[in-house]
RNA sequence: GGCGGAGUAGCCAAGUGGUAAGGCAAUGGUUUGCAAAACCGUCAUUCGAGGGUUCGAUUCCCUCCUCCGCCUCCA
């Protein structure tokens, strides 16, 4: 497997450091609100990531975060008339079901902030002792850039920049005069009164963590100094990710993540996702409109993860219609395969272009357009080549988290009786050759939701797409 | 101003120094009373514009145009 890095900009292999396991972290939800189409592009394609190395025989070990303390959760919880805890649980619930519709294997592990207070001081406190933070006269704790050199390397911006950023950026929260260059960050939030009830002790005074440092922690007690993987969306580059990697190599003294994985922004109708235009789309939003979490899923993995994807509700509609044309293949494909055939080929067989565009800087739409070429190929096949051919399509439908839909099952779905009537006097029309009253009859079907086929000897009634 | 990304058919979208995957839509045919469904076809001499390098460029280089993201807590 060949993975874009953000930092070497480079394509490299993906091997585990410790040589067996894949260690890999994500940045998660903050939990004020659903998480959108954009967040789950995101996830999506971490999931297809840790999908292909799985199916190429690496083990991993994912972990993901939620961000359940900020200034948005906290805000949020108390416009809500909320605690903390409670609203955020509340978010992360729907977030865990958003993710379950969507085919997304859960992390295994998912440590929350609020959760790791203790190990986030910890951390605070060496970088204090390395000389690399310091607490200002409120008690906020800040992270002294200038004593890191290699701050900068990720976002690719050198000190000139950071500085011209602060000339141009005159935003000023309450607490930044505190600082001794502005471009320094934030370790430690000493409390404020807006705060609320979220605040802990810490050796000074009452506060909460930083957000940047929350990972930092969290990443050092499960995954370590050193581990294979990190990843976001590409608006975490700066300052999330650079702060995390000068925070962690000052405190922990290793490597910290070997290869960075960014997923590029999507857009909606060509321009930015916002709730101001009314563009901003859940799971929930787009389930309304009629479309299933795994047309989504296509939809998201259509484009490469390093290129903005144009999401519209059109693609959508060709998803589903996509989808369908695969399910069918597949049908077609097992229905010809050999069913005594124990054939455990390891291979892809007519699938073989599909999995090597995944394993080739994670190209999705690539394995896409191989799976349908793929489906052509395999069409002449029987037997126990069917069946091999079959086994490396499901691979590759796995490794891309794809879930078919079923044929539809015509049997089990209710016809009201009054439709059945309607049906079958149309039926009568048909047979008396009486085709104006048959077209108004098959036209009213329509207007309730059936749509009438006519067989030869026989008709079907099944529901009309939405 | 700095950093980074993108411009490929009506739409979504791969790809490559050697002559443009795939999906949707559209459209022709078979079938049908007409449809639907199904099946068989068609669908970019061309890759934002202009130069250059090359036997050959959409792919490399230069210039220009347009769009997008980030520049201190947005996936």
């Amino acid at each position: 497997m060949r993975l874009f890095d953000t930092l070497s900009r480079t394509e490299r292999e993906l091997r585990p450091i410790d040589g067996t396991t894949f260690r890999f972290y994500c940045c998660g939800p903050t939990v004020y609100g659903p998480a959108h189409i954009g967040n789950f592009r995101t996830f999506v394609l971490q999931d297809v990531l840790r999908r292909s190395l799985e199916t190429g025989g690496t083990r991993t070990l994912h972990v993901r975060n939620i961000t359940d303390v900020d200034d948005k959760t906290i805000r949020d919880s108390q416009k809500a008339g909320q605690s903390l805890t409670e609203f955020t649980a509340g978010w992360t619930e729907k977030f865990h079901a958003d993710c379950e519709k969507l085919g997304l294997l859960p992390p295994h592990i998912e440590p929350g902030a609020v959760e790791h207070i203790p190990q986030q001081i910890v951390m605070i406190q060496t970088l204090i002792d390395k000389g690399n933070a310091y607490a200002s006269d409120d008690g906020s704790v800040y992270f002294k850039i200038s004593s890191f050199l290699g701050y900068g390397r990720l976002s690719h911006l050198d000190q000139r920049e950071l500085d011209l950023g602060k000339t141009q950026n005159t935003r000023a929260s309450s607490d930044e005069y505190e600082k001794d260059s502005l471009s320094d960050f934030v370790l430690w939030k000493a409390r404020r009164p807006e705060d609320g009830e979220n605040f802990w002790p810490s050796p000074w005074g009452e506060g909460r963590p930083g957000w940047h440092l929350e990972c930092s922690a969290m990443i050092q007690e499960y995954l370590g100094d050193s581990f294979d993987l990190h990843s976001g969306g590409v608006d975490l580059i700066f300052p999330h990710h650079e702060n995390e990697i000068a925070q962690s190599q000052c405190a922990c003294g290793g490597h910290f993540a070997a290869h960075w994985f960014h997923i590029t922004h999507l857009l909606v109708d060509g321009g930015k996702m916002s709730k101001s235009l009314g563009n901003l789309y859940t799971i929930e939003d787009l389930a309304a409109k009629g479309f299933t979490p795994m047309e989504v899923r296509y939809v998201l993995i259509g484009a490469h993860y390093r290129k903005p994807l144009n999401f519209t509700l059109d693609s959508l509609s060709g998803a589903r219609e996509a989808l369908a044309k695969l399910a069918k293949g597949a049908r077609q494909l097992a229905a010809k395969s050999d069913p005594d055939s124990r054939l455990t080929s390891a291979g892809f067989g007519p699938f073989q272009a599909a999995w090597d565009s995944l394993t080739n800087d994670l190209n999705t739409p690539g394995a896409l357009g191989g799976i349908f070429t793929g489906l052509r190929e395999a069409s002449q096949l029987t037997g126990t080549e069917a069946s091999a051919a079959l086994a490396g399509l499901n691979r590759v439908l796995r490794a891309l988290g794809l879930t078919l839909p079923e044929a539809a099952d015509l049997d089990s779905v209710e016809i009201p009786a009054a439709i059945q009537a309607l049906a079958a006097t149309r039926w009568q029309a048909r047979l008396a050759k009486n085709w104006a009253e048959s077209d108004t009859l098959r036209a009213q079907l329509a207007e309730q939701g059936w749509l009438m086929k006519d067989g030869k000897d026989s008709y079907t009634l099944e529901p009309a797409a939405s």
